[in-house]
DNA sequence: GTCTATAAATCGATAGAC
DNA sequence: GTCTATCGATTTATAGAC
């Protein structure tokens, strides 16, 4: 059994709440737009204490980013209930969309390259995104073999877009314009995403893939 | 005739050069990393001479969204000879991306509120987004009433998501992939976005919607 | 470890000479 | 209109007292 002081557990509890705080600002105003003092007001702490947690902003979001894809994991561990790879796929997107529309899901500018470099030097973060894209290319290629999914696709095309509409701002816009649920707004992204925006009416091909909500 | 004098096109010449640097760093970092001294610098000029032509940064970031914007709508107005709605919306998806994989599509954060509070203020870029909104709107419409679209989605959300699909963040990873021509990620996005990643392998509904290439 | 105070650098915007 | 030079504000990060 491990020895874990209290000291070391008030610790904990305030890094957890700075990354809440940042985990929430993010997904609020992207990482270019949240500022240091902001997150330091939030938690409620002077700026400089942040920084004898945290070396860097860069830091801050790699960890907000590793505690979501820790979320992402768990839930991932959820699905192997589920009887088709296709069907734990969409699982995922549905989880993905309402994390995001919870205003949870951290948003990081792809082109920021001071970001990037301190994301892919920063090693628990490149596991769990590696242990996350592995598990999720395994049940892609499975349920390509399946035809659940298009087997003319590359698996990294449908890797990167399910990656991409987990922060898709389609799913923000419609919620703003206040005329559908979050369960409405995720159901049509949903069906967007596998069935496309030109699905056909018919029940043939309707049947096939898209698991019942 | 209305009377241009030299000078006069000399300035106009000038604005373009400056819209088009613009354009591109917009393109290649986005609104929040880009610098005016950078613009001026990419330019040729100093930075003073530019705020003789803009007020600000986000009047510059507008300008190069009405070039854009002036650009889409030429096109659309040569997609008339096109026989389907579905068709025309086709061509319009496959247009934005050929545009964004140049290197020429300027990437607007939805979150920062200074430049979105100047872009609604800003007659000429509103003016020709509802232009565009309105007419691809009409075809959307149509194009539902022919079941070449899914008639069941709102047809906002369509539009919402092909202006998202301009912008897709996966056109430039499966770019910087390098495996796939340009040409051929376009023609992959298009079946995702219209066809979706279920879609099955069934002829029958693969012939229904999607025109060749 | 937490604080106040400030350094160091960047960036948008402007003054004033020409 | 273009330039050089600089202001003023913001922001990341740190020094040093307690």
């Amino acid at each position: 059994m491990v020895k874990v002081s209290f000291r070391e557990q008030v610790l904990r509890v305030r890094e957890d709440a700075i990354v809440a705080s940042v985990n929430r600002l993010l997904a609020e105003k992207g990482f270019d737009l949240m500022t240091v003092d902001e997150v330091a007001a939030d938690v409620g702490i002077a700026k400089a204490s942040l920084y004898k947690h945290f070396p860097s902003k860069e830091a801050l979001a790699a960890e907000a980013m590793v505690r979501v894809l820790d979320r992402a994991l768990a839930f991932l561990a959820t699905l192997d209930a589920l009887p088709s790879a296709f069907e734990r796929l969409h699982a995922v997107a549905r989880w993905t969309m309402q994390v995001q529309l919870a205003g949870q899901m951290p948003s990081l500018p792809a082109q920021n390259s001071s970001l990037r470099t301190a994301l892919v030097s920063h090693r628990a973060y490149m596991d769990r995104l590696m242990e996350v894209s592995d598990k999720l290319g395994d049940w892609i290629t499975d349920a390509q073999a399946a035809a659940d999914l298009d087997p003319a696709l590359p698996p990294e095309l449908i890797l990167y877009t399910l990656f991409a509409r987990a922060c898709d701002p389609v799913l923000g816009v419609m919620k703003a314009g206040g005329r559908f649920s979050d369960e409405q707004i995720i159901a049509m992204l949903l069906q967007t995403c596998f069935g496309g925006l030109a699905r056909p009416a018919s029940a043939t091909c309707q049947a096939s893939a898209v698991p019942a909500t």
